[in-house]
This record gives structure tokens, sequence and C-alpha cells, in this order.
DNA sequence: GAGATCTGTTGACGGGATGCCAACAAGGCT
DNA sequence: AGCCTTGTTGGCATCCCGTCAACAGATCTC
């Protein structure tokens, strides 16, 4: 027997604020990670989730504003684990430290690769400025890790810099034909250790 | 003595397909340096080249399309001089490849950097394809100047990682404030040789 | 439980950008 | 001079986006 059939039932629910913004960001998240930017329309956004599309710009502003709250949401990285902070001779904390890395972002791999991958042409200054954030945490967390201050700014910009090699390196693994994980890890590590020993002391001021 | 004004003259004038192409093109790479995707008009394209904004999709098809063609032209880097396509051993070989880039890239600094700059979340197939393809011919050419061959697939993998270093570090250095070019050549410099010496002869299958 | 109130949500409007295409005209040919 | 080729234009139809006034769930009051 069906379920009576009310004269009325709502045309849609009410939902907490809160609630609601969620919901329509992982939608977006789902949307963006899958389509560029511009093959992503807010029709399709809104559909998805359910909801006019005015709503979107009620909680978000424009569709670019919503577009940086994903970018916003994906490059954040789980914080390093006490454990993993190792002691030992460099080399040691080097490997550990990359194969941490690598842990991680072979948890995360796809959605890693869309958000660290696809360079065009265009600079946009306001995503730069979010993912240099990223990389200026991850730097710190990199010098930490092997025994240095993240208060030299030079420092900092050269380890920067390796994180585009370890982006590079982990999309020829992802990716999955060229390149496996012990490789890149090698690559990483003996990257990382010159950079260290070689690099770092030269670029002191 | 001025020329005669003739009663009337021309509204526009008509060029080669080839010659219009180019110049509209020119105007497309220039603007499209200057701004993000979505903030460059097929009309101010159009104004710009002094052109009706159909004649882009008559030479182009779809902006998209016009987009693609101008990542085409900006990724393309020119030969490697033979006068330095260096001799003797490795350090001076690949010191002198990576002056060779610097001085390449120092030229177009501010393109390169808007070209290899990140985008963001949504990968665009096409555009990765793009930059695939050039960065598999940039690491040919560094392999050859080290004296490798380039026929190993891991081997060129590598050095496409390496390639990812290479931007990011320029963009530390183009944007003018963290890095030197010194300091990015003796960055480069040294990551290349640890991976031709201890990377590379371990990744051989 | 009926009405007032609050506010999350809708739907339509205006501005702007894009792709398409038939008509137009510049420049060469006869 | 008139014709022909074809590079070029300009307007139309469509889609996308931001805004905003009006609507209607949900809650509170009496």
């Amino acid at each position: 027997m069906a379920i009576a059939t009310p004269a009325e039932l709502p045309r849609w629910r009410r939902l907490e604020p809160d609630a609601r913004r969620e919901q329509i960001l992982e939608c977006a998240v789902r949307l963006f990670g899958e389509r560029p930017y511009a093959a992503v329309s807010t029709t399709d956004i809104a559909r998805e989730a359910g909801v006019a599309r005015g709503l979107l710009n009620h909680y978000f502003g424009t569709k670019r504003d919503l577009y940086l709250e994903v970018v916003r949401t994906l490059v954040l990285l789980p914080d390093l684990d006490d454990a993993t902070v190792a002691t030992g001779p460099l080399k040691t904390r080097v490997q550990r430290s990359v194969e941490w890395f690598l842990d991680v972002v072979s948890v995360h791999a796809k959605t890693f690769v869309a958000v660290t991958g696809a360079e065009g042409v265009g600079d946009d200054p306001e995503i730069e400025r979010i993912l240099a954030a990223a990389d200026d945490r991850a730097a710190r967390k990199v010098l930490q890790t092997v025994g240095l201050s993240a208060d030299v700014a030079e420092h900092r910009a050269v380890i920067r810099a390796y994180g585009g090699l370890v982006k590079a390196a982990v999309r020829e693994w992802v990716r999955g034909d060229t390149l496996n994980r012990e490789q890149v890890q090698l690559l990483l590590s003996q990257a990382l250790i010159t950079i260290v020993r070689d690099v770092l002391p030269e670029v002191n001021p």
C-alpha cells in the first residue's frame, strides 16, 4: 500500500545555512574536479544540489568566489604526524619525510593531481595566492622535518621550488604510466638531500 | 604636398589569410598573457586587432580553440644552439645548459611564467596534452645536452619531473622577490647533476 | 491551532559574452 | 567598366551569470 499522498507536500526543505553551504560546496568540488572551470556552469552545480541557481550567489557571491572556496578546500594537507618527525642522519629523515608525503598523496591521488595539475595560460593572481600559501605551508613542514629553521625566506623559496619537482614527479607516477613509486621516491629523496646539503647553505644571506 | 583625399577610402583592408591569422594570434597572445582566460573576451581581442568579432571564429573556430592555439604558440622554445651543445665534464655541460635555458626564459620571462603558472582545479585534458608534449620535447633536449640517449622512456619521465622544478624555480625568480638568478642557477644545476649521476642510472630497466 | 514573524529559497529580469551565417565589399581579373 | 572571388562585416539566437523582490517553509506567540 502506497503512502497516502498529502494534499500539499513541501516543494523544498529549509536547511541551516552551514548545512546548505556545505552541501553546495560538496557538489561544486565534485564537478570542478571533473571538468575545467569554464565547462561547469552554475546551473549544473545548482541542479546537482537540487537548488535554485540564485542560491549559489547568496552563499558564495560569484561563481568565481565559489571556485576559490573549492580550491581552498582541496589544497589542505593533513599535518605531519609527530611520530614521523624523524631523528637520525639527514638521509633517513629525508627518506622518511618523502615516504610520509607519498603516503598522504596516494590517498587523495586523483584529487591531488587535479589540483596541482592543469597548468595553463592566464595567471590568476587569486588562485596563485592560495596555492602559494599552501606551498609555503608545505615548505615549512619540510624544513622542520629535516631539522632546519623555517624562518629563512630564501630557504623556503628553494623548498617551494622543490615542491614543483614533487608535484611533477607525483603526476608522472599517479598518471600511472611512466614512473613507479620507488622511482619517484628515489628521485625526490636524492634531490632533497642535494638541496639541503649543497644548495641551502649557499643561498644563506 | 598632401596626397589627394579620395572621396571614399576603404573602410577595411583585405589581408592574406595567413597574415590576418597571424595578426589576430599576436593580439590574442598579448591579452591572454596579461589576464586570465575568462577575463579576456573575444570582443577585446577583436577590438585589439581592429577586426570584427566574427572573424575570430572564422579563423580559429571557438574562443577555446584560439586559446589552445595561443598555448601552442607560447610553449615553443627555440632550439638549442649548436654552439652551446657543450663538451667536457658533466658539471660544465649541465651548467651551460641551465644558463642557456635561463637566458631564453629571461627574454620571455613574463609570458613564460604566465604559461607555466598554475591555473588551479579543473584538469583540462587538451591543454595538459599540449604542455606534456612540450615538456617531453624539452626533456629530450636536456638529455641530449648532457650526452644521454633520449630513447629511454623512464629517463624522459624523470627529466619531465625535473621540468617541474625548473618552472617553479623560475617562477620564484621572475616573480622577482624570493630568489635571484644565481640562486636559481645553483639550484637547477645541482639538482640536474644529482639526477644524472644518482637517479637516472637506477631507473634504467 | 491560527496568525504573525523570520529568513531560507525561489524565479524572473537585464546585461554581457559566444557561435553562426547571410549579406557585403575590397581587390584582382577579363 | 563590369564581373568574380572571397576576406570581412554585422546582427541574430542562445546561453551564462549576478541581482533582487517576492514567496513560502519553519518557528514562535497567544
